[in-house]
DNA sequence: TCACAGAATGTAAACGTTTACATCGGCGGA
DNA sequence: TCCGCCGATGTAAACGTTTACATTCTGTGA
């Protein structure tokens, strides 16, 4: 077993009061039982039990957070960034990751009771009700690009609208009119405020039915694929296609690539979420990019605010700008340092 | 304050010993009472306290996790790994991520006692000694792909050599005689490793004077992108090069392509690590595929055993095979379902 | 020399659990 | 009726800290 304060204070020959006092430099004490104090823990390898200390102190120098199983860049972007902000306060992680169902999240979300000092949840499954049943009262909470229902919870949200919008925008500036889109899954928050932006720039550029240009995607590169023979059918022909993700998006490029369809030369397209991945493909795919690290840190940086100002806090909801790139497959041909536009920050003032 | 089981004792009209046995189903309590204790705990709320119930059962239920600042990819699949196999066993992670020096790491490590059962460090950075100076002694640890440099504490590898020398030999295979290497840092572990295996197949194969055909790299797409040039010049020239990762490889894709030297009609190109990317470059890119989930997954499964054996653990060395996924850039036309090779596991013997 | 202030240190209670042990009550067998 | 057993419950100690408070020093000014 490791050693105890009690321990440490006996090899010194003075109370646990005194070694507390010394390792906290907490308190009067003189520099020759400093020194004797720190030798005698130095000599015994004592660390501090961190448990014991935060169960009196009511700290943990911890921040609990809640994820879902996602797919590689977005996971460890978004854990990178919190860390980043975690790290610099001097808080740890602790982290608990794909939750499908709600009754895994109840799990874990009580596990973290005493061990935490706050939250960070990004769990679409997860809403306000099954949060505030399972969360003791008062505790700090920051909701990550979850759809939130209400205001009592801080949250920070992707600005997915605008970012669609920018995308359409930028197409409608090119020159196209007919501009049809592949949607995410009908229940995903960010695939619908996608939507809702695609459908206001459409309109916006002087569009009408843009009911007739949206094809059903899932997220999926086989359902960008699919989507693809769907839009090469429609009449009169699309110019351009702005799929929700990336994903899709290279779904339509090797589809029409297969079809003999060059991009951007018979028809543009564009992305959303600028992974690696993108910039690699032929054409270089346009997209809309998102720092989930900075989204990470940023909801960090918040939550870590909102433990200072204690019972006085007040929750807030924030949305982050996201930037478009414009690559060859929109059919700009990108200066370089390549363009990419900067939305002003917004606050959201509804769910 | 969230309820304490005393209050729920009260509440319920009996001891908080049988409230403790109630919630955690030991010992004997008639069915009314335990019904009673549970509408109480229900009506409160109340959530048990993890930090005070560790300190006497001594077990946290958690894993502490070191890991260095690493690239998306890596990070990301080492900790959906762990986790997997964690939550499975109803464990949670304490993660710690991003240690430059070594003093970060030591912080890390002294904050993790009493808030974790056991460790896994992924941390190229941390040797030996500092690990067992910092570390409470008996405490289970995993080494994860780290240069180990003795047999005190479990670890788990990547077979870097044998992946490095199955690349060179499937060149070999394809008919290559001059082929060249870009190397990794030298002061980097893996890097060596995979020198090593490049070297061995090398002579194995036939060739004689490996160090005429080395490049310094340093793993960046930089290097990969000078490398090239220098690859071009050598005389007689190289008919392959194998890059020590997949980045340095994109980087001699990409210089051969402004060169107009074709891949793989007049070099042929290997890379390492299939990161995601590589599928998609023109041509698409051969490589080494390591599965970093599995790595992580297996690295906890273990941890997990020998935290059951306790004292009587007797730690051991593993490392885990490669798969060579041959594509374009190698020459070879793969097959479908793709050519790939698993290698036997292996134990290693020294440090 | 003495009182006293203030610095240095010690004592013990508290944090929220679990669990060994003590207690209590009811029941069956003698 | 009494004894002993066993199931159900309560009591209190323990886990390793921090910290309010009590106590003991040390030095200073009168």
């Amino acid at each position: 077993m490791s050693p105890t304060i009690r321990e440490v204070a006996r090899a010194a020959g003075v109370s646990v009061a005194t070694v507390s006092r010394v390792l906290n430099s907490k308190g009067p004490v003189r520099e020759i039982t400093s020194r004797r104090v720190r030798a005698a823990a130095d000599r015994l390898r004592y660390v501090p039990h961190g448990g014991a200390r935060s169960l009196i102190t009511r700290r943990t120098n911890a921040i609990g957070v809640l994820l879902p199983d996602l797919f590689g860049e977005f996971f460890s972007e978004a854990i990178r960034g919190i860390d980043r902000a975690a790290r610099g306060a001097g808080y740890q992680l602790l982290v608990s990751g794909s939750h499908g169902d709600r009754a895994q999240a109840q799990t874990a979300l009580r596990a973290m009771r005493g061990r935490v000092d706050g939250l960070v949840v990004m769990s679409p499954g997860v809403d306000g009700p099954t949060l505030s049943a399972n969360l003791p009262e008062g505790w700090p909470v920051m909701l990550l690009n979850c759809a939130v229902d209400g205001a009592a919870f801080d949250s920070i949200n992707i600005d997915n609208e605008g970012g669609a919008a920018a995308m359409v925008k930028h197409l409608v500036a090119l020159g196209h009119r007919r501009i049809a889109h592949v949607t995410g899954p009908a229940d995903n928050w960010d695939a619908r405020e996608r939507l809702r932006g695609y459908r206001r720039a459409v309109l916006a550029g002087g569009g009408r039915d843009t009911l007739a240009l949206e094809v059903a995607g899932d997220f999926t590169e086989e359902s960008g694929y699919r989507a693809a023979a769907v839009v090469i059918e429609m009449r009169p022909r699309p110019t351009a296609v702005f799929a929700a993700n990336d994903s899709m998006a290279i779904g339509l490029l090797s589809a029409f690539q297969e079809m003999g369809v060059r991009v951007p030369g018979d028809i543009a397209v564009g992305g959303f979420d600028d992974i690696p991945i993108a910039r690699f493909m032929t054409p270089p795919l346009s997209s809309v990019a998102v720092s989930i690290a900075d989204l990470g840190a940023r909801a960090m940086t918040r939550l870590l605010a909102a433990l200072k100002d204690g019972s006085r806090h007040v929750p807030s909801h924030e949305t982050l700008p996201t930037r478009l790139i414009a690559r060859r497959s929109s059919g700009s041909r990108p200066p370089k340092p390549p363009t990419s536009t900067r939305h002003s920050r917004s606050r959201r003032r509804d769910s």
